[in-house]
DNA sequence: TGTGACATATAAGTCTGACTTTTTGTCGCT
DNA sequence: AGCGACAAAAAGTCAGACTTATATGTCACA
């Protein structure tokens, strides 16, 4: 997604934030930023920078004479998608993947209902387009494929709904259903109740029915919240 | 909320971050570290440190050769907490209070179902008192005190919701009734029926009434739609 | 006239060392 | 025990020199 390791302080960045999310450095933590600069054989500026990023993450604070303290979790901005990522690739990642799929099941429905009413002819046509390619790899190990098109689709929906909040939500939403297919229990095949309701909801947009795209894209998400035992079934 | 300006590159981007996210620079401009660092009369260091932070809120994108250039608004990590304070501090205000008044409406409702299943009986009680806080606040001209406690009931549920990701957004919509109080369309007294509504949702709470807590929530967030005019009366 | 290789200028990136500032812990005095 | 002065520690700041990547212009050749 984002370039990984952008210059030095990337670098530093790609060990150090997965090790502080990971919860390898409690909260409290001390680390100085010239023991580190040593750590990682680069200059104190380099060093640094890198301190600077991770305190604009909420991850770290730097105060003087003390040293850089590693926050606790509660302060984190869990909304930034390289701390998304990082917990995503470390051992946080079952209990991220189930806080992002209960807020995935908060805000799709709304933004399918808002698709409704605010999508473009243009952003119709890619929906059905996507909900088709879903449709057409929903059988016979086309996992990745299908992937690709059910990705497209939630972003196209996101996008749609005119929503800044809800547009940037889909990279989110595209780990998520990428881990779940990769990493997680996902069937060999995918449910075909979940196909066509995504084709349903493609049908409800481009019809402008706002309550039936919304209905719809709710019964998406509890099955969603069924595959990770988050709902009874 | 956050100590502003601690440091000196922290006053920079308290000057960068407001220009920027209100679109001073367009989309694509070119800034130099060496210009800036001039213009703001600090070193090198300290304007590269401010710069990493702006590239890590994905403001700015800083290439060799050719400077650090402005990313277009679609870009940006408008959940970083900072950057919601610089927009609603700008000329974007109103756009980011009917975002951010959108993904209320989608978050707090689910939030407050979960928070019927999961608050603590000392959660509960927090949230009785902050409902009772508003009642005794919500005649006479006590919009101040009014607010602190809606603030406190909104933040409880969103922590109780045992999410943390709707947890975080405690902040955001407190900015959000903040600013509604202080500087948007606000009666001389909050609406009664919005009153009613949050003792009912405290009670809903209580009781581990799921479905009824997230219906009152739900219409909770219509009355704040309708403030905006976002939805039809 | 167009195209490819090459040279050059430019701005970010990096490193180092010296200095400043703030904070905290400690020690001695009352 | 309380209080104030002092000293040490770590981040913060700065200046300058050097490195590296790369966009762009130039020139020879087809």
């Amino acid at each position: 997604m984002t370039t990984p390791g952008r210059g030095l302080h990337g670098h530093v960045l790609d060990t150090l934030g997965p090790a502080i999310t990971a919860g390898e450095y409690p909260p409290g933590s001390v680390l100085r930023t010239d023991e580190l600069a040593q750590r990682f054989e680069v200059s104190r500026s380099v060093m640094r920078e890198a301190v600077r990023v991770l305190e604009s993450m909420h991850l770290v604070e730097s105060r003087r004479r003390v040293g850089v303290t590693v926050r606790p979790k509660a302060e984190w901005n869990v909304y930034d998608p390289q701390v998304i990522r990082w917990r995503l690739a470390g051992a946080d990642r079952p209990h991220q993947l189930r806080s992002l799929t209960v807020l995935r099941s908060a805000i799709e429905p709304v933004a399918a209902g808002l698709a409704a009413q605010h999508a473009t002819a243009e952003q119709c046509a890619e929906l059905t387009e996507c909900a088709l390619g879903m449709v057409a790899n929903s059988r016979g190990h086309k996992l990745d494929k299908y992937l690709v098109h059910d990705i497209a689709f939630h972003r196209v929906v996101l996008t749609a709904s005119g929503n800044e909040m809800f547009a940037r939500l889909g990279d989110v939403v595209a780990e998520v259903l990428a881990g779940r297919t990769h990493h997680e229990v996902m069937f060999e095949d995918p449910d075909p109740a979940a196909v066509t309701l995504h084709v349903g909801v493609a049908e409800a947009v481009r019809a402008g029915d706002a309550p039936r795209a919304e209905e719809l894209t709710r019964q998406i998400a509890v099955g969603a919240l069924q595959e990770l035992d988050i709902l009874a079934p």
